[in-house]
DNA sequence: CCACTCCTTCCATCCAGTGGAAGCGAAGGC
DNA sequence: GCCTTCGCTTCCACTGGATGGAAGGAGTGG
């Protein structure tokens, strides 16, 4: 009577990604049954398939029995084919060096922008985004730079939908935010003013390749320096412009 | 008569790590093929595995048909729990910008070290080590800093077996080896001089814990600047000093 | 035209994976 | 001290999903 009534129509791959989907920027730790909760599974499956990914440190424990994500899987995912990050890397670098702020990269990966990039000091303002971290587009520097330059029907379904509103400052009105991506996307960036996180605004350029953005490049600062930010414009992107013109070299080298 | 013959002894888990497994930075694009040889599994239970892998973006596709690490485990790569990482980087950053040189974090791993961070500009020399790449100890700066806080036996363990050799100045004799692992320990520091790449020599500074090298903090210039290694090593000490204090007071916070 | 490599699909066989249930140990309320 | 709650671990009867050999394509090179 007991056991064997299986789930049908789930492979036991799908298993193993829906434990290891479990886990996300808001919830890094779990323990074994908010694993089980979160991905549906039986806690007995859990166990014994959390247990294989923990001997192969997929997963490994906290002092305290949470589970997180593994070194085995840090490593690995730094294979990932990121060219892109290769290469931007080093504009990132200099464009912190001449600035001192905290500068990003991002992609857009669905209805989010997803960080791949970061370099910061041990003076600049403490920022949300951590690489592998997503945000809304609307709200954030680097998202209105991708969005705008996104085709129309995509911004149309992307302003149907209703949009999150993480400060009092953010932008959800459709038209308005319709006009604000027409104006990005004429002035080549975008910015931000507390739209997103309050003390914080920022810039952002998109990386352009081929007509298609590709990436956008952003840059933070502490919001009583707003005054600055119109100072940083031009080097933001003037490097956005070196990544775009060093990531077209790099793929044709492909 | 066809099919059904399963591999005992393995679960499904293992099939999809040991997929997983096959990529590696020596490997880090493979066909279908070279996944099954990798692997040791049936091409057609590859194939559908890495269907599935391929269905969760865990794998990608370069457009010549190869299998790469996708996005998606990376983003779930930058989830694991590296405090270590997180504290230390300002610091790297720091050091960086102070000396310009390529600056970089590594643990160990095995008998390996495991780079995990790394801070460079766009003038620096370029260097092997990724974050995410493994080296032997022996022939690298961070290794012989974190070899030499090790216990003995543990040296003696090391010293043993058949060392790598990758250039003709690597120290692989066990006495001299073990000589210089000596004097590492009573300096507090390492120097390489093109032991493992002709053209680099490096510092390297261990970070230490509760009288444990936890990681090593690496500081790499090119073979014709040897001379100012020497001058690099009080601010890669200090450098080091200030990330075990900072780690220190981060584990008891936890 | 044949040989070779790599990818894809099909399918008969069967055992590894499943989840319910029960047992444990620790923490907390009364 | 007793009882409840919560999370983890172990056990086990049952079965349908996973497996790998084989055959068929697709592309390349000699």
């Amino acid at each position: 009577m007991a056991g064997g009534s299986r789930d049908p129509g789930r492979s036991v791959t799908s298993r193993v990604l829906a434990i290891l989907g479990a886990f996300d920027t808001g919830h890094p730790r779990l323990t074994l049954t908010d694993i089980a909760r979160r991905s549906g599974l039986a806690l007995s499956t859990v166990h014994r398939l959390v247990a294989e990914l923990e001997d192969w440190q997929a997963l490994s424990r906290t002092p305290d029995g949470r589970f997180h994500v593994g070194l085995r899987l840090w490593e690995l995912g730094q294979l990932a084919a990121n060219r892109l990050q290769e290469v931007a890397h080093p504009w990132l670098q200099e464009l912190f060096a001449d600035t001192g702020e905290n500068v990003h990269l991002a992609i857009r990966d669905g209805l989010e922008v997803l960080y791949v990039d970061k370099v910061y000091g041990r003076r600049a303002v403490p920022i949300l985004s951590r690489t592998g971290s997503r945000l809304p587009m609307h709200p954030t520097g680097v998202g209105k730079a991708l969005l705008a330059a996104e085709a129309d029907w995509f911004i149309t379904s992307y302003l149907s939908r209703t949009l999150e509103r993480p400060t009092p400052h953010t932008i959800t009105e459709p038209g308005r935010l319709a006009r604000e991506l027409r104006r990005v996307h004429a002035r080549g960036y975008a910015t931000t003013h507390e739209e997103m996180t309050l003390g914080s605004c920022s810039a952002a350029a998109p990386v352009v390749v081929d007509g298609r953005a590709v990436a956008a490049l952003g840059i933070v600062v502490s919001s009583h320096r707003v005054r600055e930010l119109q100072r940083l414009v031009d080097p933001l992107m003037a490097a956005a412009a070196q990544i775009s013109h060093a990531y077209k070299a790099e793929i044709v080298r492909d």
